[in-house]
DNA sequence: TTAATTCCTATCTGGATAGTAGGAATATAT
DNA sequence: ATATATTCCTACTATCCAGATAGGAATTAA
């Protein structure tokens, strides 16, 4: 329950990892290793967080990740957005009568006032702040 | 990620059936038509509610189930860990070092906070609360 | 041309979740 | 007594998905 994927943990471990090197960029399997992370299902991660414009790449020999903003201006609602998708704890919290009780459910305020708070949380932290501890 | 268990939504959805019936006690059969859950998949989630004390039965003819206490004094963060334990939104929360960062983990004092947050929402709310809606 | 790298697609696997089945134990009513 | 209604217990099945792996195509620098 309220459990964190893998996925995600990989990859604020691995946002982290790139925050404190802004100069330079860093292959994948370079951060695999300092995270331990396995090398290739971080690919994939890396690949979403490019995709969500997190993170830039390039290519070929000498290739590599590094962040494409500053670490103060991506909040961690952005990096577990980016992998697992918008947090929704029930279904319910975006369509309205998936428990039978259509609008009349009493728990559904309930679940989204739940969501409201984790997103509060996370969108309240900057991957700064993360990675400074 | 941050998903709500099927059992733990209808656990919810079940206690909220029964708290609002304080006088009576209600079936199995008759919780799981009112709120839509298989029915035999229910009774397994009332066995637990009742392991933790947060409800009563009485089996045979004319048997069923009833509030154990008072639904203003059942918060909802009881319910939740009868079904699904403690909330861990990742291992490291209770066990330090599970990312091979050790007591340098940055990011643990951010899941720490998060588990937090999520505990506070669940036990500020109780279950008369999210019955009235 | 070689080596290093990102990037793409496909596949496997284990474990958890959701749900089902059948019946034993227990209580009531008639 | 007997039938009936209920909780309670144990085991099983099916399905899904997270986590991980594999192989190679595209790209770039030396
Ligand atoms: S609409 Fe979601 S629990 Fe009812
Ligand atoms: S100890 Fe949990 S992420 Fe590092």
């Amino acid at each position: 329950m309220f459990s964190v994927s893998a996925r995600t943990q990989y990859a604020i471990r691995a946002m982290t990892c790139l925050a404190t090197k802004p100069d330079r960029s860093s292959t994948s399997a370079e951060i695999a290793q300092a995270e331990n992370i396995p090398a290739k299902y971080l690919e994939g991660i890396l690949s979403r967080l490019k995709a969500f414009g997190l993170i830039e790449s390039e290519r070929g020999k000498n290739g590599g990740y590094r962040m494409a903003k500053n670490p103060s201006d991506i909040t961690m609602l952005e990096i577990v957005e980016a992998i697992d998708g918008r947090i929704k704890p029930v279904t319910c919290v975006d369509a309205i009568g998936a428990c039978a009780q259509g609008a009349a459910c009493h728990p559904r305020n309930f679940w989204i006032g739940l969501k409201s708070t984790i997103d509060a949380y996370l969108a309240e932290r900057t991957l700064k702040d993360v990675a400074q501890g």
